[in-house]
DNA sequence: CGCTTGACCCTGG
DNA sequence: TCCAGGGCCAAGC
Protein backbone atom coordinates (compact mmCIF):
# COMPACT_ATOMS: atom_id res chain seq x y z
CA UNK A 1 0.00 0.00 0.00
CA UNK A 2 1.27 3.52 -0.72
CA UNK A 3 0.46 6.64 0.54
CA UNK A 4 0.27 9.85 -1.13
CA UNK A 5 1.83 11.94 1.40
CA UNK A 6 4.04 9.86 3.81
CA UNK A 7 6.12 11.92 6.64
CA UNK A 8 8.75 9.05 7.05
CA UNK A 9 9.99 11.14 4.03
CA UNK A 10 10.13 14.53 5.53
CA UNK A 11 11.23 13.14 8.84
CA UNK A 12 14.59 11.32 6.44
CA UNK A 13 15.35 14.64 4.62
CA UNK A 14 15.45 16.73 7.64
CA UNK A 15 17.79 14.23 9.27
CA UNK A 16 20.25 15.15 6.59
CA UNK A 17 20.13 18.55 7.61
CA UNK A 18 24.03 19.05 8.70
CA UNK A 19 24.64 20.66 11.75
CA UNK A 20 25.08 24.33 11.79
CA UNK A 21 23.57 24.76 8.78
CA UNK A 22 19.52 25.31 8.41
CA UNK A 23 17.05 24.49 5.48
CA UNK A 24 13.47 25.90 5.18
CA UNK A 25 10.30 24.31 5.00
CA UNK A 26 9.82 24.64 1.12
CA UNK A 27 13.04 23.39 0.99
CA UNK A 28 12.58 20.12 2.74
CA UNK A 29 8.87 20.01 0.99
CA UNK A 30 11.15 20.11 -2.21
CA UNK A 31 13.38 17.43 -1.50
CA UNK A 32 11.38 15.13 0.11
CA UNK A 33 9.25 15.43 -3.27
CA UNK A 34 6.17 17.31 -2.02
CA UNK A 35 6.66 20.69 -3.66
CA UNK A 36 4.17 23.60 -2.28
CA UNK A 37 3.56 21.58 0.63
CA UNK A 38 5.95 23.60 2.92
CA UNK A 39 2.54 24.49 5.75
CA UNK A 40 2.16 20.46 6.07
CA UNK A 41 5.71 20.27 6.96
CA UNK A 42 5.34 22.42 9.81
CA UNK A 43 2.37 20.49 10.88
CA UNK A 44 4.36 17.24 10.56
CA UNK A 45 7.50 18.33 12.33
CA UNK A 46 4.88 19.08 15.31
CA UNK A 47 4.05 15.97 15.55
CA UNK A 48 7.31 14.31 16.58
CA UNK A 49 8.11 14.32 19.92
CA UNK A 50 10.40 16.81 21.76
CA UNK A 51 13.11 14.08 22.54
CA UNK A 52 13.29 13.04 18.82
CA UNK A 53 16.36 12.89 17.22
CA UNK A 54 15.27 14.75 14.44
CA UNK A 55 17.23 18.01 14.40
CA UNK A 56 13.78 19.94 13.99
CA UNK A 57 15.11 23.15 15.11
CA UNK A 58 16.95 23.33 12.02
CA UNK A 59 14.33 24.15 10.01
CA UNK A 60 12.95 27.74 9.52
CA UNK A 61 11.21 29.88 7.55
CA UNK A 62 12.50 31.40 4.05
CA UNK A 63 12.70 34.54 5.91
CA UNK A 64 15.08 33.54 7.84
CA UNK A 65 12.65 33.66 11.25
CA UNK A 66 12.23 31.09 13.78
CA UNK A 67 8.84 30.65 13.66
CA UNK A 68 8.18 27.23 15.46
CA UNK A 69 6.28 27.70 19.02
CA UNK A 70 9.32 26.48 20.65
CA UNK A 71 11.71 29.40 19.29
CA UNK A 72 13.50 29.92 21.93
CA UNK A 73 14.65 26.13 22.38
CA UNK A 74 15.33 26.10 18.87
CA UNK A 75 17.66 29.13 19.10
CA UNK A 76 19.73 27.30 22.06
CA UNK A 77 20.29 24.66 20.51
CA UNK A 78 21.38 26.46 17.00
CA UNK A 79 23.59 28.95 18.98
CA UNK A 80 25.03 25.30 20.53
CA UNK A 81 25.99 24.20 16.89
CA UNK A 82 27.36 27.71 16.41
CA UNK A 83 24.84 29.42 14.20
CA UNK A 84 24.42 33.23 15.34
CA UNK A 85 20.55 34.18 16.14
CA UNK A 86 19.81 37.32 16.60
CA UNK A 87 16.21 38.56 17.05
CA UNK A 88 14.78 35.18 16.18
CA UNK A 89 16.22 35.63 12.94
CA UNK A 90 19.25 33.47 11.24
CA UNK A 91 21.31 34.66 8.17
CA UNK A 92 20.80 32.44 5.33
CA UNK A 93 23.20 33.60 3.36
CA UNK A 94 25.87 32.26 5.99
CA UNK A 95 23.73 28.56 6.81
CA UNK A 96 21.09 27.69 4.48
CA UNK A 97 22.02 24.08 3.71
CA UNK A 98 22.74 23.40 0.05
CA UNK A 99 22.41 20.04 -0.50
C1' DC B 1 -19.16 18.08 1.65
C1' DG B 2 -18.04 23.02 3.16
C1' DC B 3 -15.48 25.89 6.38
C1' DT B 4 -11.54 26.84 9.32
C1' DT B 5 -6.89 26.42 10.82
C1' DG B 6 -1.99 26.67 10.51
C1' DA B 7 6.09 25.49 12.92
C1' DC B 8 4.51 28.49 4.98
C1' DC B 9 5.84 31.30 0.64
C1' DC B 10 6.03 34.95 -2.85
C1' DT B 11 5.19 39.55 -4.65
C1' DG B 12 4.79 44.38 -4.39
C1' DG B 13 4.87 48.84 -2.03
C1' DT C 1 13.58 45.51 6.13
C1' DC C 2 8.78 45.43 7.36
C1' DC C 3 3.94 44.70 6.23
C1' DA C 4 -0.31 43.39 3.58
C1' DG C 5 -2.48 40.56 0.34
C1' DG C 6 -3.17 36.39 -2.17
C1' DG C 7 -2.01 31.69 -2.85
C1' DC C 8 -1.21 27.16 -1.17
C1' DC C 9 -3.06 22.53 0.85
C1' DA C 10 -3.64 18.65 4.43
C1' DA C 11 -6.45 17.89 8.54
C1' DG C 12 -10.05 18.37 11.62
C1' DC C 13 -14.77 19.27 12.55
Amino acid sequence: MSTLLDPTRVHTVVARIPEGRVASYGQIAELAGYPRRARWIGKVLSAIPSDSALPWHRVIASSGQITCPRAQDAAQRLKAEGVSVSKRRVSLTRYRWQP
